[in-house]
RNA sequence: GGGCUCUUAGCUCAGUUGGUUCAGAGCACCUGCCUUACAAGCAGGGGGUCGAAGGUUCGAAUCCUUCAGGGCCCA
């Protein structure tokens, strides 16, 4: 078969997938092997594929191709969630562009265009997550908002809400006002702002007097129903039990004391707005005051905002700010660093705001989440382990659960008012058991459906998605059923440590309260992807490359290589497209090898003593190497276990093992070490094939006709041997021998194609074995052993053994002896130390044996190599 | 402000309970090679007082304290 000599990435992408889906090959049902199972953090709808989950989705295709290479039954279910408030404002936005407003929408209008918007953009990046060779059960994709998804969202509420976990409450939440919408905590971020602090004039009532305050937010003096003083503080005594006056609304308000003041900030007068901010909020339910309210839902100012009715919070502040100063109210503005909270989707500046939410109490519910990660025996492993500090620090202080959205986008919340009450409601999954509720409740048999009102609200989208390990296999509404006895748990999950709160943890609650088991065992948490100046990728940096384009230029598993060299659990990810030319070159390697052996003439010829001698080592530098990439695997170390494969490939397969048994130029080579090769190779194409999975069965389907199920993609993974250490450290051994004689062909520019002589003074008794590999390696026609030095040669030393390379006429005596007197130098500093451990008697004493017979060890060999040298100086002198 | 975490070669990172070869890798760099699978390559080579200062110990990159500078989370 012609072989192409380059490879072609995009040919083979499209043809293996297309082979692999053809074949089901990812496809899982249950039956009687051990399942591996993951759940993919399903990517919102109105996502394109990025870095971030390039590197997340690469991670677990290598985890899920090899448990299936391993003969798990692998099944990594794919989908996607439905995020209310980006899409919601997705669709609100084209709609928008179409000329129609959402106001003047129906409820169920407005979710016909919700949905249309996902049918065309929801599957965009699934279809690109194909591009990079992941290995989904297609048949499997899920939707957080799918019939049996939605309904599991509905029981859960209702049975939180029977068991008294839901509750109704009003509360200072966080006010989305470009989404118009609540956030939970979680979904605020808070960020330094450069702000200023206006010191503003209040009048106290009947008198001359003054008071002066400090806030952020002039515009919300209109909101003040107090000023607060610390009654401890002296310098306002003589405010106590007075009113006074707000500038230009004109209302009285009371001077209160509370030693929540804090005297050192500001002006130690604080104004008090309950209506907008959670510490006034506290102050004024203790000291029931007034709250007056001053925004519309859009942050522009109501009624009570005077003449500035109408106007966005921004605008008035500015606006504010001068009317004061006008009229005399503003003492001085200084400049001030303060936090602000935005919101993580539309990073509008978030208003505090009073309103009706539903919230979950999340304290016992945290309970055997905590003990699942943190016990004495976790049955939930963070990987990396410093994650679980971070972990303990939000569970144990962790908040009830704002649930409840402004939106239509989502599950509309199934609680059903019948009155003006705050308890005239019922909460049930339909409005038929919600009318006999309200029935029963209200002991009002003639209540009818059209009195029921249900809430407008939809809930927080991650109110889907804690369910999400449960819920792709229809674990809530039937939590008896085969597939999820089957799956759950789940075995690997892999995400991104920004939403450690958001989702791992609530699934870890969801999972015990639910299935009364963890939702999977390990967690990886990946870094963040940063440009090389260590910025984090963004769209609005324009920073972050074309994740497809990457694809097409430099291949999908080149592509995958260049992400996963450089990750480490929960390191960041300084991406440098570099890092993708170094998997493209791996991948020509790879190609190249395979070349080579395709391209010999194989006869019966008897096998090479060196070939023989060099598969041995290799096969068990490669079950060493496997060992390692086993143990690297265990402990989420992805990134150390492809480098154990790219050094055993390129390094102890291309570089050594090939140019062992490399035939001469144009000749044959022997059957028996062709075959043995082969199977080698195929056993290296395994190892790498979850790495690069469309290159090695590009190769694999090359190197001999398959049927569908001998695929590489199913095909077996190695199995652990016995390591012969010994013949390891002897090629170790040679190939230093092999390395000293390159180093003096370069040192005095003597060509390769030169034959060398080589005598050896074999001190350290070294096997023969290897002369025959040393040889073919640099060329040398012949090894004899000598008792003595060898004059008139050029030297190297390998421990204490020599090695002479007889040179006509060439040789600089002086050079020798210097070379020969810098590593005796050397060698006596080192023994010198070795002997100071040794003779310090704490050492001897405390030291574990093994340290010390390493130390005498090192003694021995540095002895036994300065008499060597030693010898070789007084030849030469 | 509170908590966590990090600082090792030019870059990105390993370094497992303190003890094995003057601290390792990949990339980059330097030198020589268009050798016949691969110049996307081969061979050889240089490069770090492990952020700073103390301390514990026979022994510290590793443990403790302080400091400096990053990062993350929370308020």
């Amino acid at each position: 078969m012609e072989i192409a000599s380059k490879y072609d990435s995009q040919k083979s992408e499209n043809h293996w997938y297309n082979y692999w889906l053809q074949h089901n090959y990812f496809h899982s049902t249950p039956d009687e092997r051990e399942p591996y199972t993951i759940v993919i953090p399903p990517p919102n709808v109105t996502g394109v594929l990025h870095m971030g989950h390039m590197m997340n989705n690469t991670l677990q295709d290598v985890l899920i191709r090899r448990a299936r290479l391993m003969g798990k039954n692998a099944c990594w279910v794919p989908g996607t969630d439905h995020a209310s408030i980006a899409t919601e404002a997705k669709v609100v936005a084209k709609l928008k562009e179409q000329g129609i407003n959402k106001a003047d929408l129906s409820r169920e209008e407005f979710l016909k265009h919700a949905w249309e918007w996902k049918e065309e953009y929801g599957g965009v990046i699934l279809e690109q997550l194909k591009k990079l060779g992941c290995s989904c059960d297609w048949e499997r994709t899920a939707f957080t908002m799918d019939d049996t998804m939605s309904k599991s969202v509905i029981k859960v509420f209702v049975d939180l809400f029977n068991k008294g976990k839901i509750y109704r409450g009003f509360r200072m939440v966080n006010w989305d006002p470009e989404a118009q919408t609540t956030l939970s905590d979680e979904e605020v971020i808070h960020e330094e702002k450069q702000g200023n602090l206006y010191y503003i004039k209040y009048q106290i009532e009947g008198s001359e007097d003054t008071l002066t305050i400090a806030t952020t937010r002039p515009e919300t003096i209109f909101g003040d129903t107090a000023i607060c003083i610390n009654p401890n503080d002296e310098r306002f005594t003589h405010l106590k039990g007075k009113k006074a006056i707000v500038p230009i609304a004109n209302r009285v308000i009371p001077i209160i004391e509370d030693d929540y003041v804090d005297v050192e900030f500001g002006t130690g007068c604080l104004k008090v707005t309950p209506a907008h901010d959670v510490n006034d909020k506290n102050l004024g339910d203790k000291h029931s005051l007034e709250v007056v309210d001053i925004f519309n839902a859009d942050a522009t100012l109501n009624s009570f905002g005077l003449h500035y009715q109408g106007k966005d919070r921004f605008v008035v502040r500015k606006e504010i700010t001068k009317e004061l100063e006008e009229k005399g109210f503003l003492v001085k503005t200084e400049q001030h660093l303060n936090k602000v909270g935005t919101s993580e989707r539309t990073k509008a500046v978030i208003e505090p705001r009073l309103s009706d939410q539903w919230f979950l109490k999340m304290e016992d519910l945290a309970k055997p989440a905590i003990e699942a990660v943190l016990g004495d025996n976790p049955e939930v492993k963070l990987f990396p382990k410093k994650f679980e500090n971070t972990y303990r620090h939000w569970m144990e202080n962790v908040r009830d659960w704002n649930i409840s959205r402004q939106l239509w986008w989502g599950q509309q919340i199934p609680a059903f008012y019948y009155g003006d009450g705050p308890d005239d409601f019922v909460v049930a999954e339909t409005k038929e058991a919600a009318l006999q509720l309200a029935q029963e409740k209200t002991k009002n048999g003639a209540l009818t459906m059209s009195l029921l009102r249900q809430d407008e609200d939809a809930l927080d989208t991650w109110f889907s998605s804690w369910l999400w390990p449960m819920s792709v296999f229809n674990g809530i509404l039937e939590p008896e059923n085969e597939e999820i006895k089957y799956y759950y748990p789940t075995n690997d999950l892999v995400t991104g440590p920004d939403i450690l709160f958001f989702w791992v943890a609530r699934m870890i609650v969801a999972g015990y309260e639910y299935q009364k088991q963890r939702p999977f065992e390990n967690v990886y948490l990946t870094g963040l992807v940063r440009d090389k100046q260590r910025r984090k990728m963004s769209k609005s940096l324009g920073n972050s490359p074309d994740a497809l384009k990457l694809i097409e230029e430099y291949g999908a598993d080149s592509v995958r290589v260049g992400l996963l060299l450089s990750s480490a659990a929960g390191n960041d990810l300084m991406f440098d497209e570099a890092l993708c030319q170094q998997g493209k070159n791996f991948s020509n390697k790879i190609w190249n090898g395979f070349r080579l052996i395709s391209g010999w003439e194989i006869t019966d010829l008897p096998q090479p003593e060196a070939s023989k001698i060099g598969l041995e080592w290799y096969t068990a530098k490669f079950h060493k190497t496997l060992l390692e990439i086993e143990d690297h695997f265990s402990k989420y170390r992805i990134s150390d276990a492809l480098m154990a494969i790219y050094k055993l490939v390129w390094d102890d397969y291309s570089s050594w093992l090939l140019e062992i048994v490399k035939p001469a130029y144009q000749q044959p080579i022997d059957k028996k070490t062709h075959t043995a090769l082969v199977a080698i190779f195929e056993q290296n194409l395994k190892l790498l094939h979850p790495f690069m999975p469309f290159l090695t069965e590009e190769v694999w389907q090359h190197i001999a006709k398959r049927t569908p199920a001998q695929a590489l993609v199913i095909a077996k993974w190695p199995e652990n041997q016995k390591v012969d250490e010994a013949i390891i450290s002897d090629f170790e051994f040679a190939a230093e021998v092999v390395s000293g004689i390159r180093t003096i062909r370069k040192e005095k520019n003597i060509p390769m194609k030169e034959t060398l002589e080589l005598s050896v003074l074999n001190t350290e008794n070294v096997s023969k074995d290897w002369d025959v590999v040393i040889s073919k390696l640099t060329n040398v026609s012949s090894i004899s052993y000598a008792d003595a030095a060898v004059e008139g040669a050029l030297s190297f030393r390998v421990k204490s053994n020599e090695y002479f390379i007889p040179m006509v006429g060439a040789i600089d005596i002086e050079a020798e002896i210097q070379k020969l007197e810098e590593e005796l130098k050397y060698t006596k500093g080192f023994l010198i130390s070795v002997q100071k451990k040794l003779s310090n008697e704490r050492f001897v004493n405390n030291a574990p044996d093994q340290v010390i017979a390493i130390e005498r060890k090192k003694q021995a060999d540095a002895e036994a190599k300065i008499e060597t040298l030693e010898k070789s100086l007084k030849g030469l002198q």
